[in-house]
DNA sequence: ATACTTGCAAAACATTTGCAGTGAG
DNA sequence: CTCACTGCAAATGTTTTGCAAGTAT
């Protein structure tokens, strides 16, 4: 009945809150297994689903992607990071504040999601008279930092 | 190269005309077996992706819901903008995208997805220094008109 | 000890692809 | 007559599930 504390959950959390940023379960389950070699997909699936459940990690669906997963309560901007981050330091982040309402630049290039502060707000102007909006989901594509530097 | 008009072609496009609503690929085959009993999935996939790529039919996306095809003249709102485009020209590729940019709003009680005029545009601004916005998809979700009368 | 979790394999779905036969132009 | 299209089976890719063994409480 109630969820217990085991090494595979917490390698999966943090996997999501190392990463900082979106990450699909094929990438979840790489990086926990640098905590949990034998840790298997099933169990990254599941534990995924639980921790949803607990709220502390959110699921992340762009359209003709793989379902990808983050962190709930921390979250840093995306130009804080690049790709394979590792060197930056951890003590940037606020551990207390819950995620705030944010949308993801999705890189066509590489395929990470980053996740994004800013909103265009205002939605209402956007829909016809007797239209009721409750929310939105907003993504961008084009390229990351790196990949555009790759590119050059 | 050149697309060819076949029985189980026309029998995927009444589908989609004739429901006048977003299909997921196992009703289009349900629907398009009534004019062509022996149409197969794979068949209806093939011709809806080819339809897609001439710009008749639009692949909706929401998150967390299963693929659904629409015919692109359904739109009620939408500034429907010419696709006449099935020629014999040779450098038509496979990601065409004729249709006009537009978004879509999502009413959460009806289920149906209406497409939007409207968009907020001005995107680069949301980023941080250094990505590159090439295009951005929109999605808001609430209420339509008419459930948010029948809700009264 | 109890019963929730895990790992592995297999199942359940969604979508794509290889191929030989069929049919549109 | 050609070559794109079709149907069928098999391959891919993603997520779920059945079970016996493992482990947190």
């Amino acid at each position: 009945m109630e969820q217990r504390k085991t090494r595979q959950q917490h390698a999966v959390m943090q996997a999501l809150i190392g990463s900082g940023r979106s990450l699909n379960p094929q990438e979840v389950l790489a990086l926990a297994q640098q905590a949990v070699p034998r840790i298997n997909l099933s169990t990254v699936y599941r534990q995924l689903k639980n921790l949803v459940d607990q709220g502390v990690v959110v699921r992340v669906q762009l359209p003709g992607q793989a379902t990808r997963f983050e962190a709930a309560d921390l979250m840093p901007p995306a130009a804080s990071h690049g790709h394979r981050m590792l060197r930056q330091n951890t003590t940037t982040r606020q551990t207390t504040q819950a995620m705030a309402h944010h949308h993801h630049f999705h890189c066509v290039a590489c395929e990470q999601v980053f996740p994004l502060h800013a909103c265009p707000g205002d939605m209402e102007t956007l829909v016809p008279r007797g239209y009721e909006v409750q929310r939105h989901d907003l993504t961008l594509h084009g390229r990351c930092p790196t990949c555009v530097a790759s590119a050059a």
